[in-house]
DNA sequence: ATAGTTTTGGAACGATCATTTCAATAAGGT
DNA sequence: ACCTTATTGAAATGATCGTTCCAAAACTAT
């Protein structure tokens, strides 16, 4: 055994993944993300082989560590019936403030689906994944909220919810009162099908 | 009077639009718009000044030849009871066609807005401006079709609508499944609100 | 035809891109 | 303390980026 490595694989994805997530994969350059990681080229490349790489790892983080907690309340073994609605407000909530991080920037996979990388076939794959994830937690979710509800409407429900969450991601960065908006009318749909 | 101009600039900005429908603005590289236009640089920084200016000329014809007669029959002086149902079934068919240029690129404002030059504040505008002009025009429509409905209630719906629509194009490329079920979904509040 | 003006082709610009290379450095294992 | 192996710093690679420049070509107006 040899030198070890001195830098934290997780923290230094954390930073690249913050670096994609505020300038999109294309124009996250590679001194950008050694300034934000700490690191140089070289130690990024031994460590994720190419830009690439790195980029696939802070996707692996994002829903790791962002999506699927947040989601967790929606999954779990049991589900408070008021889970979707503290999803949802939650959201609102990171959203609202102007200025934040969330609000300037959205979701990584969201901006990642119009994006010109979008063309490539496993990143694709990824976004797509990541919406029938969401679509999933929402449908659990509503399931608890709306018991009676019957499986078709509850699934259209959620699709409706889901599909106003991507447009609430898509657009805080360039409208975030729209994509306020698209919440609301999320939260709206639900209390009228109680 | 000198020489004049040889190309039809509506042409090569259609041509041009394409480029940045397709790749997003940082990634329509210059021989890119040239090989499409047919022109080459010179021509095109003499008429557009810089790959921005094209761009926003690009962006006044998306909006001038491709948004606004869409939904013109939403918003002209009468309007009929069901163009809103019109529209959305016809973005749905646009969508619907595998291999489409829309539904392998979805809407170049929308696509913009997950980009780079989203940060830019006349892009930001821009994009906003749309989404409010789509808002308007969905709110107008489901006035005709549901004349009784409430206007706070008609305004909540609209919000939903356009939601809906802005996560079809946001998906479409990465998922278009997903896009197709999210103008479902509009379909659905619409014929659930009657 | 000629003069005057604009467009155009082609080459060159400096900047920046992702990636590679290699020697110097650092830190286990023995 | 030594040897081995991995990490790191720094410089260089070739490619491509958007933009500029200028002389040659093209066309209108007189």
């Amino acid at each position: 055994m040899g030198r070890v490595q001195t830098f934290d694989t997780a923290e230094a994805v954390r930073a690249a993944r913050a670096v994609f997530w505020a300038h999109g994969y294309e124009d996250a350059s590679i001194p950008a993300l050694e300034a934000a990681t700490g690191l140089r080229r070289s130690s990024i490349y031994h460590a994720f082989g190419s830009k690439r790489g790195l980029f696939d790892a802070a996707v692996g983080s994002y829903l790791d560590e962002v999506v699927r907690p947040r989601l967790r309340p929606l999954t779990a073994e049991r589900v408070e019936p008021d889970a979707i609605l503290d999803y949802l407000r939650g959201l609102r909530g990171a959203l609202e403030r102007a200025g934040s991080f969330a609000s300037e920037n959205g979701c990584l996979l969201v901006n990642t689906a119009g994006a010109p990388i979008a063309h490539d076939q496993t990143v694709r794959k990824t976004v797509a994944d990541y919406r029938a994830e969401l679509h999933h937690a929402i449908a659990v979710g509503l399931r608890a909220h709306l018991p009676d509800l019957p499986d078709d409407r509850r699934d259209r429900l959620a699709d409706a919810c889901t599909g106003l969450v991507v447009s609430a991601f898509a657009l805080t960065r360039v409208d975030n009162a729209g994509a306020l908006r698209s919440l609301d009318a999320a939260l709206d749909l639900i209390a009228a099908a109680d």
